[in-house]
DNA sequence: ATTTGTAGTTACCTAATAGTAACCAGAATA
DNA sequence: TATTCTGGTTACTATTAGGTAACTACAAAT
């Protein structure tokens, strides 16, 4: 899901977009934003996403050290995800995309006017 | 290319992300910039695109009006792209990207010292 | 008369991505 | 004793994205 062609080029932007370019991975930063959450809470407050590839998806945040992963070693196992320094960096991109959109989509469901 | 599902959603960000948020998208929008540019351009500097996936993603950015296309009616045929208000409105979001890249990106490649 | 050039489209095939269901550990609870 | 709880992993299958090559139109140049 990361893109190996593009994380190898010699453009720094092209690198930034396979690592972080794919559909999941900005939902994934956004849902979890400042705080600290669970395994289980990402998987239900991100609708849509299996749990294989929310594993997946998080493996690799952490390999490209958006996010850390903190194990605790009990039964049945807990796991905190937050994001690092770098993924911090990365929230205010996502707002304004958010702003981005609500400025400029344009209204494609019919409305009812009543 | 476009998922139909986060397009959707009620939440902005997941719409934007469905309408944005794949690895071409944001390259060609990076490409294009501020100028006005030939197909044939586009897909000699865009490295391992096909042209097929160009014409894709070049329909869907219109669609989702992010760009303009003009067609010019002569043969051979010449047909222009240009960013759109909308489309301009994201350059300094992916200008913002590359900061944060080149910020934050650890140097996997291993250096020559000598 | 043949080739060149542009911006695609189409059919076909392969590669990558994502979904599903079953399974694991081992303590706590019923 | 059986079930639940959590955060995964694995194998298998389905869906989707992407690549390749051939083809189109027709004017201009060779």
């Amino acid at each position: 899901m990361r893109d190996e062609r593009f994380c190898n080029s010699n453009c720094p932007f092209t690198r930034a977009i396979g690592t972080i370019g794919n559909k999941w991975k900005p939902i994934i930063i956004n849902v979890i934003g400042t705080r600290t959450i669970r395994f289980g809470q990402l998987d239900s407050i991100i609708p849509l996403i299996s749990r294989k590839v929310l594993t997946e998806q998080l493996k690799e945040l952490e390999e490209d050290g958006l996010l850390e992963r903190l194990a605790y070693k009990e039964l049945p196992p807990r796991v905190e995800y937050k994001l690092s320094e770098k993924g911090l960096a990365f929230l205010p991109i996502l707002e304004n995309i958010k702003e981005w959109n609500l400025k400029y989509e344009v209204a494609s469901m019919p409305q009812e006017i009543d």
